[in-house]
DNA sequence: TTGTGTATATTCACTAGTCGGTATACTTAG
DNA sequence: CTAAGTATACCGACTAGTGAATATACACAA
């Protein structure tokens, strides 16, 4: 049986994850993973029972660093709450201008997968979405807001919005504008003294 | 030379539509289309340059169908128009339960094609996004709201957030958030007198 | 009315290559 | 000797796309 945290074991996580978020789920072959990591194909199967079992194991290993990276964004903004919530989406709108930026790979990973709701894979991003979700209503819970985690789905709805958008229209100005949609919706939300001071 | 409004044509397309919405493009062949039109895939190829002329041909055929379905539930809404907004989404929450339900298929299909942003089909969603996004701005107009065009970008992105997230959590409960939030967006450029009457 | 030419439309059989997955054997470390 | 890990070589099924023949329908001439 192969080791959980096996260096092999992780160089294939790597690979795949390069060209499953470059290309898409289904136009990468377990071949092109084996190559792209530097063994072959069995010794890729030893690792993983099945490719649906390397395509969870990508997600799964990209949950933190994706989370981390949105907090960075959150945690840097200047100003109130509302900016602060803003700020996610000006730096999103940078991020998506970078050549290699193809969307969210959990959505487009739930997309391609949309006829097999189950699939482990599915079931990662939703544990990634979830996560996301309660640690931005844990953030605006301490900024007297009202409903924070009613707060936090709405922006989620936002977020999500972008990533799916910006895969058929390419244009930030989008992500700008949802930027901007989320601070109405928090400045909706918190108490009158606070939207004017 | 094929007619462009051949009844064979036309088949073709139906049925495509039915497997590609089901399974989504990359998981089906071009032999199971043509046996899903009762045809041979030589016919198939007689009518389509390619499998990818087909997948473009597939999503031009829902533009209108799609747009129609969304503007009878705005039309249907009953109140002001942040009702009838949120009727949209009161509807799509209901759409969604359906088992047959897959999620947008313009967003499912850029998705699939993230790593080729030229590609006819992408092109053929972000015609249809714009024909929703331009539709909605112009049923805004004529309502007292300030910067309706940009009101209507704010919603669709909740809209394609709810498309999206609906893929992953299979959760109604985003689609009616979304609602409340795109109201939300509305009265924040309503009139005064009008969200108070 | 019959025969011929032509464009449209369709079929069968096939190519060359890729797919996920595996049988078997080898190497190396304990 | 044993077990973990890796390699070569292969499997049957499926992939998008094509070559060559054929069926159908209609126009027009004898």
């Amino acid at each position: 049986m192969p080791e959980a945290q096996s260096p092999t074991r992780k160089r294939i996580v790597d690979a795949a994850t390069r060209l499953f978020y470059a290309e898409g789920i289904g136009r990468v072959s377990v071949d092109a993973v084996a190559e792209e990591a530097g063994l072959t194909k069995r010794t890729l199967y030893y690792h993983f029972k099945s490719k649906d079992d390397l395509i969870a194991a990508y997600l799964d290993g990209r949950d933190q660093p994706n989370l981390k990276r949105m907090a960075g964004w959150f945690e840097a903004g200047q100003g109130g709450v509302d900016k602060k919530v803003e700020a996610i989406f000006t730096d999103l709108a940078r991020a998506t201008r970078h050549p290699k930026w193809k969307g969210c790979g959990f959505l487009r990973t739930a997309a391609e997968l949309a006829s097999m709701p189950g699939h482990p894979a599915v079931k990662a991003g939703a544990r990634h979405k979830s996560n996301f979700e309660t640690w931005l209503g844990t953030e605006l819970s301490g900024h007297d807001i009202e409903e924070p985690r009613a707060l936090a789905r709405e922006i989620v709805l936002l977020i999500d919005g972008c990533f799916s958008i910006m895969l058929i229209h390419r244009n930030p100005d989008y992500v700008e504008a949802a930027g901007r949609a989320a601070a109405t919706l928090v400045r909706a939300r918190m108490s009158v003294s606070q939207v004017q001071g």
